[in-house]
DNA sequence: CAGTCGGCGGCAAACGTTATCATCGCTGGG
DNA sequence: CCCAGCGATGATAACGTTTGCCGCCGACTG
């Protein structure tokens, strides 16, 4: 493999130039900016990763973790981080942490290593190391949260109101008549969770409704949504709507409703989180609160970036809009009219 | 930061010392060790990555391009690759193609320039770059290919035996008692396709019903199954089933047969390909072919860092087994019986 | 014609590590 | 008692690059 040696001896000129060649072509004389890449091209030389990566102390890489990348939503963001990092000159060290801080811990690690110049964390995890590492460093750390976002460490992050998102939820629920309403939300230990959480029972309270929230945890999988909903359907009777703090966990819920025999939305209204692709494919269509995956990508990264460059002096937090997306499997409670009101049982029951 | 010669610096040894502490620890005295290491400690040392890479000519990181992470079958077994890789002490770089080739030359780079050690290529896109960097090298090229591959190129590359498995999705429809088959297909320069494709109408062939297969051709996306059922139905009447070459496709055209009032099974049966997560919560849930992700993923790291590491000489492509899982989605054409024999009109059809 | 200025390119240091080789002291065997 | 040998550690040479500094040379101006 050529180095920077031999395409200075072939071209004719030092080092220097070659280097300079590559870097700043401008700086350097046209004629012999031509004798230097015709060099470059016979030997196919390309810059040594290492060396310039020590030399400049700047290695152009940013470490991802991810809780889960087989969850399509954390897949799409991430999908959004790689190209807007790419776009930047950056490449992204992927690290899925399965759910694990030990594995983010030693994931973290590469931060210190000057593996990576940043570190972006989706998912509420946030190691001991990483919190240690983000103090230790002089001035800003260079982490930034995405989605979720970890209360203890000062870290700046980007993500929805999820507060005002989850409340947007049971409020379009609230509006279609309903009131005994059950929540699948995700682990105690989730602050984007909480968040949701308080924002619900927040609307609930306004409603004087607190009690008739049920509320059963789930960890975001498919398979949690379908126990969490048995949970639900054993624990509360007259229950009319389900929120699900993703869109996953409804996926999950809604298999159970089905196989018990109760029609979505007929018999009961469900409302996702996240809208992936799937939402618009359930049966019926799911409604959801769509999050700016795209944007989240960007902005994150923007943020990092600009934390890295020492272009910031004190990052703040992003907050982005969120979406209700209102598909076909919210409608009124049974035994309601169009507007949400409660009509006598005789009356035929109008839908959708 | 601290570097070795701080380190060195306060433990009173030489820089060698302190490195050999880190790398090989019984070569050193138990006494000085324990120095070195208090020290290490103390200074919260951690190896500088780039040195390292630099002396060692080995970066520990792998390449893995992939044509879309938001597809959850590729996001799957990325999710394995990274595993492996961690397991072995390496970290994976990801590089999200987008089906596009330039960005897969750009990355291929990455390669050349010694950032990665090893290239892992998902999708069937292969650059020219790529194609040249793995002759270029003297020995094995460090690439292989995961799921599809590239026929011009002699990479070696673990997969299924997409024609026994499509073969096989077929056949299950043939014994049930289908004949007139639509099969929503990959993009043509897709080899996966092709092999998937050529399985189904030699399969058709002993039938004598090649006259009986429509294709219609997909990309892998959910919106483009819909399209393409929709062409299906169409062009082709009389159609009983459809065989669809992943199972987004499969989900975006029962979308289109439900909502023009087809009942799966019962009106037309609908085999997948992948088993994703999600196929099984489909209504009704989808039969489908079941690739073996995890060992995919596993299997290709194992490859790769074989030919890295000079293990092997000649590496040989691995075919991993598939497997038909049979749901709700099909069933007998209507007018059978559970044999999958033509039956009187006037019999009650029986189902399941 | 002489002096100065600016553009271009070379020299060399530094980035942080590992591995090879040399060295030194100690031990054990002849 | 001496020397071979061995175990432990130190010195040092790369690995490949970028960049500050400086010198050279040509051109332009007074």
């Amino acid at each position: 493999m050529a180095n920077i040696f031999d395409v200075a001896k072939r071209a004719g000129v030092s080092i220097a130039t070659v280097s300079r060649v590559l870097s700043r072509p401008d700086a350097v004389a046209p004629a012999t900016r031509r004798k230097v890449m015709q060099a470059v091209t016979h030997l196919g030389y390309t810059t040594n990763a290492a060396g310039k990566h020590l030399r400049t102390q700047r290695s152009d890489k940013i470490l991802v973790t991810i809780p889960d990348i087989s969850n399509p939503f954390y897949s799409r963001v991430l999908q959004s981080i790689e190209e807007s990092a790419q776009r930047e000159g950056y490449s992204v060290l992927l690290a899925d942490t399965q759910h694990d801080l030990k594995r983010e811990e030693r994931y973290t690690l590469m931060l210190r290593r000057r593996d990576a110049e940043g570190f972006i964390v989706l998912g509420h995890g946030l190691s001991d190391v990483a919190f240690e590492v983000s103090r230790e460093t002089s001035g800003l750390a260079h982490i930034v949260g995405a989605c979720e976002f970890n209360s203890r460490a000062n870290i700046p992050r980007v993500n929805i109101d999820n507060h005002a998102a989850a409340r947007d939820a049971i409020e379009h629920l609230y509006s279609l008549g309903h009131r005994r309403i059950g929540v699948i939300a995700g682990p105690v230990d989730s602050a984007l969770s909480r968040d949701r959480l308080e924002g619900t029972t927040a609307r609930a309270k306004v409603q004087r409704a607190e009690k008739d929230l049920v509320v059963a945890p789930g960890d975001f999988t498919l398979e949690s949504g379908e126990k969490a909903a048995e949970q639900l359907l054993a624990r509360a009777d007259r229950l009319t709507a389900i929120v699900c703090f993703n869109d996953q966990m409804a996926i999950g819920a809604m298999d159970v409703l089905r196989r018990r025999g109760l029609v979505v939305p007929d018999d009961l209204s469900v409302v996702g989180f996240d809208d992936i692709s799937f939402a618009r494919y359930t049966v019926p269509p799911l409604t959801t609160i769509a999050q700016p995956v795209r944007e989240i990508g960007q902005e994150t990264v923007r943020l990092l970036l600009a934390i890295v460059r020492g272009q910031t002096s004190s990052a703040v937090s992003v907050i982005l809009p969120h979406r209700l997306v209102v598909r076909e499997s919210t409608a009124p409670p049974a035994g309601t009219n169009k507007r949400g009101r409660r009509v006598q049982i005789e009356e035929p029951v109008s839908r959708r």
